[in-house]
DNA sequence: ACTTTTGTCAACCAAACGGTTAAACAAAAC
DNA sequence: GTTTTGTTTAACCGTTTGGTTGACAAAAGT
């Protein structure tokens, strides 16, 4: 196997048992056993635990972050923006079910590592979304809502059902099966219910 | 000091600890040091690191359940249930901040510590909840729509900003006064938001 | 009064942990 | 074909971890 398999092949186990266990639960021996490697290997090709943990949030981020820039810059109608959104977030997350506890875990336990992980400018962008916003109610097609509201609901409705999945299977007693089903219908279900509130009509 | 506050005092550093570095990076000396007691008294009240990590877990369920159960199982119009779920527990996570995130890591860490932690029955009372929507909907009073949807929607946003803050923190652009506005401002938008969306007009 | 139970502590322990070392091995480079 | 460079391993190391022990004192029970 070559350096850059290897070096990747830590990665992807590294990936399953951090997101999974998160950095406090994950033991550098369980992270080799699971790549098939001597545990010296993982210090030889990222050289701590702390150092392959950056590497793996850093990526969890990277697949994560975009999509959720695509809903505040593209230059696009409000609620097909929404469809959008809602339509692809879910499908991603759903290839990556362990991300967003992941994220947020790890985030809660040390809020500084956003600082360093980029994520600098959305400002920007999101100005634009106001004026769009504000824009739309001005103009009466829109009930009058503050844009970080809106982008709150959304992005909560969309995110939160995977990560309290447990609480919801058990409170709606739903198996594996049934959830699955209700996360897809979800992909149009949060844009509906959310242009609906936003209508006049 | 008495057994029993000496038993009450090291569970609150428990809490505190268990609640903000989770079950694996809590450390027992950092809860006796926190309790200013010895290590060994931990041991001597609740028998394990596990058995003590349960305590706080169950009393952190007890705390966020029954309010859970209110909006399901109390015989009151929809549209006030809905508004006295989003104001009362906004507030009551305000008090507990740090509980959603906790009680979601630890359930996908393990997902069985709940069929051990009661929630048993929510079954019968959801069923009271799914009759009074689908009669709404059936005499056209409100907008048609699943009670597992309108239930997860509910519940996301409002608790899904304390959950991923830090995100919407740097995302949004907000100090922690600014986010603390916008929470507040929640307690009583998510209802107008959902209510909008359901009534017909 | 004295015996037993309960609460508290410092010191200790074995196991598990992240990380290191030195040597073996393999693939290029010369 | 030898040297050099990069890769892999088993064994090891110091520290930290959850948990235990035994001594001891303050109550509680008799």
């Amino acid at each position: 196997m070559s350096n850059q398999d290897t070096e990747q092949n830590i990665l992807n186990a590294a990936t399953a048992i951090f997101q999974s266990k998160g950095m406090d639960g994950a033991r550098m021996q369980e992270i080799a056993d699971k790549a098939k490697i001597n545990k010296a290997m993982l210090h030889y090709y990222y050289r701590s635990k702390q150092k392959l943990f950056e590497a793996v949030f850093k990526t969890a981020i990277s697949i994560m972050a975009p999509k959720l820039r695509e809903i505040i810059e593209k230059e696009e109608p409000l609620f097909d923006k929404i469809r959008h959104f809602t339509n692809g977030y879910i499908s991603l997350i759903n290839k990556h079910s362990y991300i967003p506890t992941f994220i947020v875990h790890e985030l809660n336990r040390n809020p500084h590592i956003l600082q360093d992980v980029f994520i600098k400018q959305f400002g920007d962008s999101f100005d634009k979304m106001k004026v769009q916003i504000n824009e739309m109610v001005e103009k009466g097609q829109i009930r009058s809502i503050e844009p970080e509201h809106l982008i709150m609901n959304v992005v909560a409705m969309s995110i939160f059902p995977f990560v309290a999945k447990p609480i919801f299977k058990s409170v709606l007693q739903k198996d594996d099966k049934e959830y699955q089903e209700l996360l897809d219908e979800r992909k149009t279900h949060v844009a509906d219910f959310v242009i609906n509130s936003l209508k006049i009509k």
